[in-house]
DNA sequence: ATCTGTGGCGCG
DNA sequence: AAAGCGCGCCACAGAT
């Protein structure tokens, strides 16, 4: 238990003498108690921040917090766990928190791909500091009024000082792993996550909800349609009704075997275009239809929250192991493109939408790696990649409109290198014999013979070694084991992840730097949603043109860092909607 | 009633 | 059919 001092303040003047003790600290630990988890509805109830030494606990609804804003908004590191929850809360006090490192971020670094431990305060409290935290107290804040009970000031005491210390046992870790510089990358991208979910991002509600309704009556028709094919070799109800569940995939193997006579293991898009009956072309536009109706419809409209309007959702900073940002309630990294639901994503009135994307990414992040000099040579040339490339183990002339088979065929091995695809996946992708898959992929590597080698050096370096590394030095630990299977699946995430990693690391850059640059410019600009190579930016009508500017300087610069052999290509579209 | 795993599918 | 990395969501199936 924390036997050092602390001050309550219920006062501006009990704040501001306790700050004259705090501000020269080089490291302070910050954590809030609030009502809710919600920003936009639940305020702070009480504000920590301290070292080991001494902590200030601030009763929010006495105080103003405006005597803290210097020290929050400064260059004083200020380590909390899971801040971009705190700096969400706090911007709705209109506090824009800078400057924090966060022990849950820096714990997914180091114990990234080791085990699924626990990620709690009260886990890292045990692993580290041997101190088992009680969390009984913490859902009493919400409904507390008057003053704190000693229970709850030591409470939140505890909090601070095991974030606090927590930090200092993991920084040396941080060093001894090599893991310093992603570390600070994720701590500078941090408040820029917690914009991003506290901004939100605008929908249109109407637009939506009309593809929607499309989307149901081709659903219904589809069905319908089903019904009439099938209606003969499965059950009916009293009304000669089909009761036929087609969303169940047990029951529909059973009815196409009768249809089609034929068994199928599996009723995947593949099998039912491989179907050779009409009625697999009815199923595939039946399940796109519930795709839509299911996964895009409804959900999303009442994810539009009814104070602010806008989509707020739960953007997770590392939420894969090769470091790329995960998304959900709603998933907004994968709305169906092409489509017309990404024009539903539209500035409210007066605002145009920024989508900034990187072209190649992964490509590129390969050619770097590699070294490769015809690799590289085909991005410093310009022009289309895929028909370079086709051109190039083909050795003819190939564009889009001639030789488009072969243009696609390069296409195929160009998406399938990164994931470590071998020739028998290339023979499915293409529908080729695999005898001429492994041909083609053997051209293709006489052509970039140092991308195999890169590849095949950099799976076998990371098995022995037991982690794979992106440029930026992120790390993941691979759980090397004897069985081939597992061994084979091990060494294609190990080629996989430094190339998937790198690009992640870059966007996370990017968007701390974009951040950054709106800022100090004074736009009312903000980012509204990024999909793993792409950033969406929401601004006033006036500046978007600027603003894109700045997106496309930020994006490329953060991509420089990493990729230097080859240029670095960022798209930049400025619209009424996202596009891509 | 509620949880967990699986197949399928949307995105990069 | 499977194939070739990463994610989340839906619906179903089977267990609790």
């Amino acid at each position: 238990m924390p036997q050092r001092a602390f001050t309550l303040a219920e006062s501006v003047d009990d704040l501001k003498h306790a700050m004259t003790r705090l501000a020269g600290r080089p490291l302070l630990a910050l954590d809030l108690e609030t009502e809710g988890l919600d920003p936009h509805i639940h305020k702070v109830v009480l504000l920590t921040v301290g070292d080991d030494r001494e902590q200030l606990l601030v009763d929010c609804r006495k105080v103003s917090l405006e005597p803290l804003r210097p020290l929050l908004e400064g260059p004083v590191p200020k380590v909390t766990h899971n801040g971009a929850f705190d700096v969400a809360m706090l911007r709705a006090h209109d506090i824009s928190v800078e400057n924090v490192l966060d022990t849950m971020l820096n714990e997914q670094l180091i114990e990234n791909g080791r085990g699924r431990q626990s990620l709690s305060l009260a886990s890292l409290s045990e692993r580290y500091l041997g101190l088992e935290l009680d969390k009984s107290e913490r859902t009493g804040f919400a409904r507390t009024s008057g003053g704190f009970t000693p229970a709850q000031i030591e409470y939140a005491r505890r909090d601070v000082l095991a974030t606090y210390q927590v930090l200092l046992e993991q920084t040396p870790r941080l060093a001894q792993e090599g893991l310093q510089e992603t570390a600070r990358l994720e701590a500078e991208a941090l408040p820029a996550f917690a914009d991003l979910r506290y901004d939100g991002v605008y929908l249109d509600q109407p637009g939506w909800l009309a593809l929607v309704e499309e989307a149901k009556l081709n659903q219904d028709q589809a069905r319908a349609e089903l019904d009439e094919m099938f209606k003969d070799v499965v059950s009916t109800d009293l009304f000669g009704q089909v009761t036929l569940n087609y969303e169940s995939d047990v029951d529909l193997k059973d009815a196409l075997g009768r249809l089609c006579h034929r068994r199928l293991r599996e009723v995947n898009k593949a099998a039912l275009r491989g179907l050779g009956h009409p009625v697999g072309g009815v199923l595939l536009r039946y399940r796109e239809m519930s795709k839509i109706v299911g996964t895009y419809g409804e959900s999303f409209l009442q994810a539009i929250h009814p104070k602010t309007g806008r989509i707020h959702a739960d953007f997770r900073q590392i939420g894969a192991p090769t470091g790329r940002v995960a998304c959900a309630n709603p998933n907004l990294q994968n709305i169906p493109r092409g489509s017309r639901f990404r024009q539903c994503f539209s500035g409210p009135p007066g605002r145009r939408m920024v989508t900034a994307d990187y072209a190649g990414c992964e490509l590129r992040i390969l050619a770097e790696l590699s070294g490769d000099e015809a690799f590289v040579r085909t991005f410093n040339k310009g022009g289309d990649l895929h028909s370079i490339v086709a051109s190039e183990i083909f050795g003819k002339s190939v564009s889009k409109s001639r030789y488009p088979e072969l243009r696609s065929r390069a296409k195929a091995i160009n998406f399938g290198l990164a994931y470590g695809m071998g020739a028998g996946g290339l023979a499915a992708v293409t529908g080729l014999q695999p005898v001429e898959a492994e041909r083609l992929l053997s051209r293709y590597f006489r052509s970039y013979p140092k991308v195999r080698q890169y590849l095949e050096d950099s799976a076998a370096l990371a098995l022995r070694r037991g982690f794979s590394r992106t440029i930026g030095g992120r790390k993941l630990y691979l759980r090397v084991e004897e069985d081939q299977k597992t061994r084979a699946a091990q060494a294609r995430v190990a080629k996989n992840m430094p190339i998937q990693g790198t690009n992640a690391d870059m966007l996370k850059i990017s968007m701390t730097s974009v951040r950054k640059r709106l800022r100090r410019e004074g736009l009312q600009a903000m980012i509204v949603n990024c999909v793993h190579d792409e950033i969406l930016v929401e601004a006033p009508e006036g500046d978007a043109w600027d603003v894109s500017e700045i997106v496309r300087e930020e994006m490329v610069a953060a991509g420089e860092r990493y990729i230097k052999r080859v240029p670095v290509v960022v798209d930049v579209s400025v619209g009424d909607s996202w596009q891509k």
